[in-house]
DNA sequence: GTCAACCTTCCAGTGATTGGAAGGTCAAGA
DNA sequence: TCTTGACCTTCCAATCACTGGAAGGTTGAC
C-alpha cells in the first residue's frame, strides 16, 4: 500500500509519516519501481503504536525509546513503567499549573463588570501583581 | 536603565525583551550615545504587565490586545473579560486532555508488574487499542 | 492521450524563545 | 593610558513537531 493508505489507516498524516522517517523514528519505508514509499499491515501496526504514544503526550524521541523498547523481546517492563511514571508527572505538573492559571483567571473575571465601563481589574490585576489579588 | 537591569526588575530576560521589541510587542526603546537600550520605570511596567498575561497563557498576540486595551482609556471592560473568558476555555480544554492522558496512562500502569519480566500491558496497551483497554 | 489523484523532494514557516558568534561600549583599577 | 571584565549590539541558527507549498514524477481509468 502506499502512503496515503497507511496515513488512513493509522491516524499518522502522509507529511508526519515522512516526516517520522526523517528523523530516524520509523526506518525508511521499501519503495516500488516508481520510487513510492510501500507499506504493509506492520508498519500500519508501527504507525498506529507511535500515534497513540504521541497522543498520550510521549515525546517522539520517548516514542523511539518505547518503539525500541516493544520490538525488544528481551526488555524489562520496569523500564517502560519508569517511562510512564515519567509521563505522568510531567502531566500532574502540566495540570497543577494550568490549574493554577485558571484560579488567578477566573479570580480577576468576577471582579469585572464587563460592560461598557472601561475599569477594569484584570488589566489592573496584571499591571500590578496577579498574585497579591488573590 | 539598561537593559539587564529593565530585564532584573520585569522578570522578562534581555533577549526576550529583544525579542518582544523585533515583533512589534513592545515599542522599540530609546537609545543611548553608544547605541545601548534605555528603559525608565515605566517601561519595567509594561514589562511586568507583558510578563504577568504570559504566564496566565495568553499569546504573545493575546498580550498585544491585552497591552492596547489596558493603554486605551476608553475600552470597554467587556472586551477584556471576553479575552480572559476565551483563556479559560482554553485552559479547560487543555486540563480534560491532560486528565484524559493521565487516566489512560495510569491505567496501563496498574496491569504493569515493573519487575525484570518483560511482558508489559503498557507496550499492548498502546499497540492495540489504549481506549479499549479502559 | 489526457486527466485526476496520487506520489516525490526540498525549502520555508509556525511560536516563543534561547544559544552563540563576532564585535562595540563603559567604568574601574594598575 | 591601557587593560580588564561586565555589559551591550546585531545576526544567524536551533529548538519541537509538524505543516504548507512549489515543482515535478507516477499511476490507473476513461
Amino acid at each position: 500500500m502506499n502512503i496515503g493508505a497507511a496515513a488512513r489507516q493509522s491516524g499518522v498524516s502522509a507529511k508526519t509519516i515522512r516526516y517520522y522517517e526523517s528523523v530516524g523514528l520509523i526506518a525508511p519505508a521499501d519503495r516500488s519501481a516508481g520510487g513510492y514509499r510501500v507499506y504493509d499491515r506492520r508498519d500500519v501496526e508501527t504507525l498506529r503504536f507511535v500515534q497513540r504514544a504521541r497522543s498520550l503526550g510521549f515525546s517522539v524521541e520517548e516514542v523511539g525509546s518505547l518503539l525500541a523498547l516493544w520490538q525488544d523481546r528481551q526488555r524489562s517492563s520496569a523500564e517502560v513503567k519508569a517511562l510512564a511514571r515519567r509521563r505522568v508527572e510531567e502531566i500532574d505538573r502540566k495540570i497543577a499549573e494550568l490549574t493554577e492559571m485558571r484560579a488567578t483567571l477566573t479570580h480577576l473575571m468576577e471582579r469585572c463588570h464587563g460592560d461598557e465601563r472601561p475599569d477594569c481589574p484584570i488589566l489592573t490585576g496584571l499591571a500590578g501583581s496577579a498574585k497579591a489579588e488573590r
